[in-house]
DNA sequence: ACTGAAAGTCGTTGCAT
DNA sequence: ATGCAACGACTTTCAGT
């Protein structure tokens, strides 16, 4: 199996985790009822797993004047679709990009884009999309609203997938 | 003005929080080149600012079998568009959808969906999408590779938008 | 607005179960 | 895999500049 298999204290542990990327190991030991220094250890494995892969302190785009959030549809011309990867460095590589998907469908890549203003994404297409060597279309849809926005993988009383008898035992192997 | 203006010293904090959310004030603070002490009164301005909104845990959703990303764009029935709210409401309640924008373009909403798999996804659309009121159409683009994914909003040596000329003084007003 | 020190709290380790 | 106990490190506050 390709995914590590979790129990129920170490669900609640990445989900309140989640929430509260900075709570203290007591607090954290306390709703989920271990001692702290058995709690510490579980964290401590999680992120040697690779399960938690850092922290981070969430920012509030708005208030700091990058308020303009667009959805960018990139499709390559069809020859050039083994210079992928110099295009993905590229676009890993802005600062303005905070996400980028190969996807199925019709475009090749979806991009999140976060500016300032209109005047910053006129900037960032013309300096830093149109330059790209192998582009054949690029289609931006503008955020109207965002209705929701979380890094919040879910883990807690959840579709686990698949079709498995539920576990009784050996809950961490 | 609607955003906060920030000197250097709050954007390498802010900076620096994205990247290691739980690093110590101390560290914080020798990084900045401040005195523990008042490093941690301008992480608690930015904190009652609400321009740090919080902190998370990143997990990496494929090691406890979330592997599967979707990016779902929905289309309403132009007569259901003032039901949009309860539509809103709904999907934001879904743990699967991490994010939801209303956009401009042939959609009016594009979701980000995380499941465990093709099962899991089918189940996800025929339970939670096809039975919203005022659906006119429903397209999967699936994510075949994630070649970005972060929430770090840009802050340091960056566009700030605008026009306006260099400020030198009144860094924090 | 920053520094430095003081007091309280917490993270982290070793040991026993 | 857990709990307990102890030490060192840290966060947070307050007075002084």
């Amino acid at each position: 199996m390709k995914h590590v298999d979790l129990d129920k204290l170490d669900r609640r542990i990445l989900s309140l985790l989640q929430q509260e990327g900075r709570i203290s190991n007591q607090l954290l030991a306390e709703q989920v009822g271990l001692s702290p220094a058995a709690c510490w250890r579980r964290v401590r494995t999680l992120e040697e797993n690779g399960i938690i892969q850092g922290y981070s302190a969430r920012v509030n785009p708005e208030k700091i004047g990058q308020g303009l959030c667009v959805l960018l549809n990139l499709s390559l011309q069809r020859h050039s679709i083994d210079s992928t990867e110099e295009i993905e460095q590229q676009v890993s590589s802005y600062p303005e990009v905070l996400q980028c998907f190969a996807v199925t469908g019709n475009a090749d890549f979806v991009l999140r884009v976060i500016v300032p203003d209109m005047a910053s994404y006129d900037r960032f297409l013309n300096e830093k999309i149109f330059t790209l060597h192998g582009i054949s279309q690029v289609n931006s849809n503008f955020a109207l609203r965002e209705i929701k926005n979380t890094e919040t993988i879910p883990v807690e009383g959840l579709d686990q997938g698949g079709i498995d008898a539920p576990k009784t035992t050996n809950p961490r192997p």
